[in-house]
DNA sequence: TCTAAATATACCGCGCTTAGAATATGCCTG
DNA sequence: CAGGCATATTCTAAGCGCGGTATATTTAGA
């Protein structure tokens, strides 16, 4: 699949990735989001849409309320990203010696 | 320290998110990634300074040409953020049950 | 059924980011 | 040192995303 740029995106805004962080610790009502990040409710609801559009939240109603629950999945696929770059980093093998001799081998056409 | 917004940000442009996943095969220059991804050229830099602010390419002035390549730190820091979700995912532990019973035990206050 | 509380949606205005085009800078070669 | 190539920077206009405010919706309780 690749990386989706919706997930970066939502994460690239500070007070969803507070959001998202407050989560990691159990699940959420709106009113304590709001009130834990000093922002108004429907800034907070706006966000939670976003959030669960890109699959980073579930809700689960309970009378007035609604509790929001932090999902797996994209965390999940965000990892999964990374492991592609693991070889990189891990092997301490630095193409640019190689890369250099390439392009002037190039350059001679 | 905690997950930088700048990093983030830098990942959620479709180009850039390009442009480092191209990176991942090695090194490139300028010309290249522009060529590759059907980009102009002067948008391709705008791109690459703003990786470079981040920290996710270093550059190798070759005559002419800028080699830009890739550097781990960014996604390191992005790995070790996701460590600290994993046991989440890991435990498949559901607060949510104790969430709603303490709820209900706050509401009768 | 009327009210209050919790949440979601709609609308508006602004600031940031991006692409595009023009221009500047740096470096090699004849 | 003149000219050409690769790259960086600047400027502008347009689009998107965010916060603020007002309003709609749902649910519990009197």
């Amino acid at each position: 699949m690749g990386m989706k740029i919706t997930t970066l995106s939502a994460l690239a805004e500070p007070n969803r990735l507070h959001i998202v962080e407050l989560l990691r610790d159990g699940p959420l009502t709106v009113g304590e989001i709001a009130e834990r990040l000093g922002l108004a409710q429907p800034q907070v609801s706006k966000h939670l849409r976003v959030l669960s559009d890109c699959g980073f939240v579930e809700v689960h109603p309970s009378a007035n309320r609604r509790i929001y629950k932090l999902r797996p999945q994209p965390l999940m696929e965000m990892s999964d990203w990374l492991e592609s770059f693991r070889r990189m980093w891990e092997e301490r093998f630095d193409r640019l010696d190689d890369y250099l001799a390439q392009l002037q081998k190039k350059d001679k056409e």
